[in-house]
DNA sequence: ACCGCCGGGTGCC
DNA sequence: ACCGCCGGGTGCC
């Protein structure tokens, strides 16, 4: 348990703490605290207004945090608090202390609150004369099934909820309300409308008046115009002083005019922003194009350069590559600084002439300028005003204006010509060099694991070759974990997997300043509760960046993550965010959309293949001709394909027919997935006939059946979704009902059960201990298609029969050959082998290593080399390079249509030369072709709406899986 | 805090 | 004088 003690010194402490520990605080049992967790989510989401009332803060003079009117106010429960256990604390958005609940109130208060009944949220809408206490508005929210017993509970004790429509839901919501009555539009938006707005709440980011940039010398590749044009808004990101969106000047102070909430400080810029630009636009290079153009004060990184003929017989050794491997040598390590980590390289033999390092003059002059601003800003900020008076409700400042008392610039019509005319003080000095460590060198880059030596490759073609860039690749368990040598890099690169194992470990990553923090894929930290988030969000770091092409993956919840690591004041806290951004939006309001798209917008720069530059498209990428090459099946085939449809679709229908669907999915995936095998080749089946519906006879045939569905469902590569989590599956366990789910997922709902936990999909009984998991082994036996027995299917030879054409055609072009069935691909070797095709393989079974090495084999160009891969669909994630290929072989139709599209771009991308043409082998009569169908259904309404529950989902499958079968 | 509450001083008008 | 009234001290939770 955290005991927290109150004492005088908090009034500065990080909202942060405030809000992420409350669970902590204020749960009495670590069960208490689980649930609390857990039900986090849909809270958010799902919440209904229960009602509102009127309360009184009190205790005002003992803190410093000050109120505007109309200002939201969050509601905090200090259980520890030696006067009351049951005091609410109240805090405005910086987390300063305002007052107290009233005591009463608070004791109501406290029971909902710390059996989260209720989320109460506070607004104070009117303000007082008076110092010492003040009326806020409280507003509960909270599952429907909980209302009642709120209402009931709140009103024993006196404390009458107001339920009438008019519920207050935010800080400006008087003005809202009626600047949206004026304009008409109080209705709020269509489930339709709404989700058609996330969808493109990434649509048309491109911000043009930034200009272009051009990179630093030290850059190899000339940048395109859409790349000068990134790297000039990421540099005016990180050096121009905007005040961040919502806040404003007003007078003396910084006003926010969401929660309208104001401050005497500037609140904290955000330096960096997301860069969503759709894969293949260029993303690492316009990123390393930043890190070499922009170090301090707009000047490119100092970097030591070698001299050209003398560095030139080994200048492979000084590029990245060298650097990056673990220097071994303890004096790289534990040395001084920058020159001495250089002492492996080469270029340390050099006179020091051409070395530029952290004391020459005009950085010396930068750092005690810093010195001076910092001091300023430290005295400026410990300093206490000495009228204790603080706690003054600030009046509206236009409204004070209006009547004439303060700074005419203050006053509406002049306000935004005074802003822009009156220099003094200019938000630009102001901010000075507060927020940037000038001591801080190195930029820290986290990335997938997959994608980590396509960092690496980037960094030595697109450096150039004489300069000496300081790489390090923070990984292995060889990795040098001195912070000073860390710290002294030009760039540290490492893996997502490698922070969150270092995170709380004493982790050196954790203790530098950075100069820069780029999160690459950084969509992919989305869970606010893994690990991984909170060690992405434990950096320090003076400017940071998020690199992702799919920046929102699922719903708007995503976002605030992103947000959150990118600092952006005040919706990093969340409940700020859920308050003034997600709920609003979410349920339709359009200001709140509105608000929404203002907030990505002033921080995010996205171009799509398809934008234009003046006129002109971003990128010439060669053509892409995508084109469905028709299947029929022998004679055979046929025959036993309709076999196992017409017992599947007796199956299915008798499913659907007794509406237990959802309760025997895993069979039916199983069902359709044997179907789809049927498609591609008989010899997939071998291993998934026996099973089939009735009563278990013993536990171990029963057992061997769910590994035989769990099996089936995996081996499908359908992208199997866990219903708890909603993401694929991880670790997956099948329960004894046959529903797969992670295991840590599944783990959680039962121990959070009291009696009995259900299944979540089906409602059956199960335990922990049934859960079944899939034996390590099974993965070997898959080998055994031996060659003596190996036939052909139609699908393989309408495969071969192109790849032969091509051969004869042009024996330079090389193929993508992409299956779901991992097996499949192994049957494929068989004909390849035959025809004296050299191929490669990657799958999602290969350690990181190998697929390097086979990646690199297969891009290389020599004249031996691959000219086939066989790829499995899912494998190697996004950013896979493999331009080599211009052809693609899409053997089977995929549930969803974007991770074929994904597929087709891992070759269909920046670096391609050739027209790129795919094929698609869709069997004639089939489950395939039915697939095709649902799919395109799907490109209209686009999967995984916004704001869809899972069982909405789940209903949506069934309705997918009638039409799959025809019923 | 132009309140409420507490507790000591005080006690016709 | 076991009350009322006055006026100073005091005040979140």
């Amino acid at each position: 348990m955290f005991f927290r003690r109150w004492n005088f010194g908090w009034d500065r402490f990080s909202e942060v703490d405030i809000f992420t520990d409350r669970h902590d605080t204020s749960a009495e049992t670590l069960s208490q605290a689980i649930r609390a967790a857990a039900s986090e989510e849909p809270d958010a989401d799902g919440s209904v207004p229960f009602g509102h009332l009127q309360g009184t803060v009190v205790g005002l003079r003992y803190y410093t945090g000050v109120v505007n009117q109309g200002e939201m106010v969050g509601l905090v429960r200090q259980p520890q608090n030696p006067y009351d256990r049951n005091a609410v604390m109240v805090a405005n958005i910086y987390g300063n202390q305002v007052g107290h609940i009233k005591r009463e109130l608070a004791a109501a208060m406290a029971h909902i609150m710390d059996n989260n009944l209720a989320k109460v949220e506070g607004v104070v809408y009117s303000g007082t004369k008076n110092k010492f206490n003040m009326p806020v508005t409280l507003s509960f929210w909270g599952r429907e099934e909980n209302k009642n017993a709120v209402v009931e509970n709140m009103a024993r004790r006196g404390f009458k909820l107001n339920t009438s429509t008019s519920r207050p839901t935010g800080a400006n919501e008087m003005s809202y309300n009626s600047i949206q009555r004026k304009k008409g539009l109080t209705i709020p938006l269509t489930a339709a409308e709404l989700k058609n707005a996330f969808d493109n709440l990434f649509e048309g980011l491109v911000e043009s008046d930034d200009g272009e940039k051009e990179a630093a010398d030290s850059v190899a590749t000339p940048l395109l115009p859409h790349q000068r044009q990134a790297l000039s808004w990421m540099c005016a990101r990180e050096n121009k002083s905007t005040l961040p969106p919502f806040w404003e000047k007003r007078g003396e102070l910084y006003y926010n005019t969401l929660t309208c909430f104001s401050a005497k400080e500037i609140p904290e810029r955000v330096r960096g922003g997301i860069l969503a630009d759709d894969m293949g636009l260029g993303k690492t290079l316009t990123t390393i194009a930043l890190i070499l153009t922009n170090f301090h004060n707009g000047k490119p990184l100092p970097v030591e350069r070698c001299e050209e003929e003398r560095a030139s017989p080994v200048k492979a050794n000084t590029k990245p590559k060298m650097a990056s491997k673990p220097a071994g040598s303890s004096s790289a390590g534990d040395g001084a600084g920058v020159s001495d980590a250089a002492a492996g390289s080469v270029c340390s033999d050099l006179p020091q002439t051409e070395v530029i390092c952290v004391d020459t003059p005009d950085i010396v002059e930068i750092t005690s300028q810093s010195e001076k601003s910092a001091s300023k800003g430290k005295t400026k900020a410990t300093k206490r005003k000495p009228s204790k008076a603080a706690p003054v409700l600030l009046d509206d400042l236009d409204f004070a204006a209006a009547l004439g008392g303060s700074a005419s610039d203050a006053a509406p019509k002049k306000k935004k010509t005074a802003n822009k005319a009156n220099p003094t003080p200019s938000v630009e000095s102001l901010y000075l060099q507060r927020a940037d460590d000038l001591s801080a060198r190195a930029t820290l880059i986290i990335c997938p694991l997959s994608v980590l030596s396509n960092w690496l490759e980037q960094l030595e073609q697109h450096v150039r070759a004489d300069v000496k860039l300081n790489v390090y690749l923070y990984y292995g368990s060889e990795r040098n974990r001195s912070q000073k040598f860390l710290s002294s890099q030009d760039v540290v690169i490492t893996t997502y997997n490698v922070l969150s194992a270092d995170f709380g470990n004493k982790s050196p990553l954790h203790g530098i300043s950075w100069l820069r923090v780029v999160l690459d894929e950084g969509h992919i930290i989305r869970n606010p509760n893994a690990l991984m988030s909170k060690a992405v969000l434990d950096l320090k770091a003076s400017r940071r960046w998020i690199l992702s092409g799919t920046p929102i993956q699922n719903s708007v919840k995503d976002l605030w993550m992103l947000l959150a690591f990118l600092r952006l004041k005040p919706f990093d806290v969340r409940e700020w965010w859920n308050r003034v951004i997600q709920r609003p939006a979410t349920q339709g309001d359009r200001a709140g959309l509105q608000n929404l798209q203002t907030l990505v917008k002033c921080i995010t720069l996205r171009r799509t293949k398809s934008s234009e530059a003046n006129g002109r498209p971003l990128v010439s990428l060669p053509e892409k001709n995508v084109s469905v090459e028709q299947v029929e099946l022998s004679q055979q085939e046929r025959e036993e394909y309709e076999l196992a449809r017409s017992e599947g679709r007796n199956t299915i229908g008798r499913y659907v027919a007794e509406g237990t669907v959802l309760r025997n999915y895993a069979d039916v995936l199983a069902i359709l997935m044997r179907l789809r095998q049927h498609c591609c080749h008989p010899d997939l089946l071998a291993k998934t006939s026996s099973s089939d519906l009735g009563a278990a006879a013993t536990p171990a045939e029963l057992r061997e059946r769910l590994i035989e569905k769990l099996r089936s469902v995996l081996a499908s590569g359908s992208d199997e979704e866990c219903s708890v989590c909603l993401e694929s599956v991880n670790l997956p366990v099948i329960t004894h009902c046959a529903h797969v789910y992670c295991r840590p997922c599944i783990a959680q709902v039962i121990s959070t059960e009291k009696e009995i936990a259900r299944c979540p999909l089906c409602r059956s009984e199960i335990k922990a201990s049934e859960l079944v998991e899939f034996p390590q082994e099974e993965m070997e036996e898959e080998k055994s298609t031996n060659a003596e027995r190996w036939r052909a299917s139609s699908k393989v030879q309408a495969l071969m029969g192109n790849l032969l054409r091509q051969q004869s055609e042009d024996s330079s072009i090389k193929s993508l050959v992409v299956s779901q069935f991992t097996r499949f691909l192994t049957i494929l070797e068989t004909p390849l082998r035959e025809h004296g095709f050299t191929f490669v393989r990657l799958d999602g079974t290969m350690t990181q290593k190998r697929r390097t090495q086979v990646i690199q084999e297969f891009q290389s160009s020599s004249a031996d080399g691959p000219v086939v891969m066989l790829l499995s669909l899912k494998a190697g994630g996004v950013g896979l390079n493999l331009t080599a290929a211009s052809r693609v072989f899409l053997m089977d139709p995929a549930w969803n249509p974007a991770t074929e599209e994904q597929c087709i771009d891992r070759c269909h991308r920046l670096g391609q030369k050739r027209n790129v043409v795919v094929t698609k082998f869709i069997v004639k009569d089939s489950v395939e072709e039915n697939m095709v169908k649902i799919q395109r259904q799907k490109q209209d309404l686009v999967e995984k709406a916004f704001g869809s529950t899972n069982s909405d989902r789940k209903t949506s499958r069934i309705d997918d899986i009638k039409a799959l079968m025809e019923l």
